[in-house]
DNA sequence: TAGCTGCGTCGACCCGGGTCAAGAGCTAAA
DNA sequence: TTTAGCTCTTGACCCGGGTCGACGCAGCTA
């Protein structure tokens, strides 16, 4: 995929948010776009910086995250391609208050605030798609933020792996196999966990003959009981 | 204050999500309006309801709060006078996935999503305040989630009597006073801390000459230090 | 005045999970 | 082929903060 022969408007067109434009009112959009192709590791922004404007990942992987005084990173985020990110900072007229940066390879789509504020001002029920895009994110942060104070370290990677299914595939076969979209070490952040405390509870799984690990694919091997074991 | 008494249209206007509709659309907004009195535990809805609506606190307390599968419970917001919850949750067209009660004798006011809905049709500026209300709100929450992951337990507390400083007075006093709207042990668990274990922290910063305890008011006085201790 | 109930405090104990250090594979460049 | 540099694993050790139990001290009710 290159930058130059990238067709914007067919794209946003995929996106639900954007789905049931016209033609003219996506080559509008098209208008505030650009498209930056970035190398794993290059930053996208930074903590503190003016936000005028939102993201979408069109191919590769990036990630939210925040750092702390000591300097330790956390992981708020892994954005898979065709998900957005960054939409409802824009809203509340701040600056970033996270980092993000490209984790591979990465082809991201950027659109302006104000293209997004036009096709609001012009339709009633794009604002409804941009509130529950933005709605159904908190609706995850607040997930989160449960499983973390609610959920052990076990109980939080047993409901990654079995949330992942659904990206999968859909089918609720009773084995399948999850792959790591990243680094172990990144998923563990995102978990709030340690890498080697990630690891070890990994391996225990597969002691106990629940997953298979091979690299970064994990085999689901029984589901029913991957979901009640850790529930002591 | 009383439910028969209340001036909806006239408390409406207050609220900065309505702050500048005509009379005539405050009016037809508060058609779509129901002001109910609440008792202290009195439940207001339930995980799993379906959701219809959205609520503001005329005045009382309520909390936000999931439930663990073992029984725990964690308090996830405290909504003040003034403040409303449970916007977002309206839009994603999911049923609710917290409970809210109220924590003292409360008069609560509950919006209709159809007028929320019908007045996001008919003016476009109504949608980018709603939009910038719930931005903030998942703003606060990443926040939430930064603190829960990157510090400690004394530094969550800290953090938790400077940011008060805001609501008591504007002023930036070298000394001054929080009173907890709560229980210490609702505010511990809103912090993710056990009640015993907030008692802990509060006394040895109280022993440290930096805070006074007296019930629920705490006496900040010296917030310089104060808002370094911990820092290591 | 006693008795009850709910909040807050305190101490003793314990464990999940973090830290540190070492090593093992794997890939990539030279 | 070697060197360098990741990512991942493993084990030993340690500590922040949770658990449990007991008690003090309101504020109520009778």
């Amino acid at each position: 995929m290159d930058v130059e022969d990238f067709n914007i408007p067919r794209f946003l067109a995929v996106l639900p948010l954007f789905s049931d434009l016209s033609p003219a009112e996506l080559s509008r959009v098209a208008q505030g776009c650009q498209v930056r192709r970035l190398a794993r590791g290059d930053t996208i922004f930074r903590f503190g910086e003016p936000c005028e404007e939102f993201h979408v990942v069109i191919s590769g992987q990036a990630k939210l995250f925040a750092i702390s005084p000591a300097g330790q990173e956390k992981v708020i985020e892994l954005v898979a391609p065709g998900h957005s990110f960054a939409e409802a900072l824009m809203f509340t007229g701040r600056p970033y208050i996270v980092n993000a940066e490209a984790l591979t390879n990465t082809l991201l789509l950027t659109v302006s605030k104000q293209s997004v504020l036009d096709e609001i001002e012009r339709d009633p029920r794009f604002s409804l798609r941009m509130l529950a895009g933005i709605s159904r994110r908190l609706h995850g942060l607040v997930h989160d933020i449960e499983s973390g104070a609610l959920h052990s370290g076990m109980q939080r990677v047993i409901g990654y792996l079995l949330r992942e299914r659904q990206v999968e595939d859909g089918a609720s076969a009773a084995t399948f196999t999850v792959s790591l979209p990243v680094s172990k070490a990144t998923v563990a952040s995102r978990l709030s966990l340690t890498p080697e405390y990630f690891s070890k509870v990994l391996h225990e799984l597969e002691t106990e003959k629940l997953i298979q690990i091979d690299k970064r694919d994990i085999r689901i091997i029984d589901v029913s009981r991957l979901a009640c074991y850790g529930a002591h």
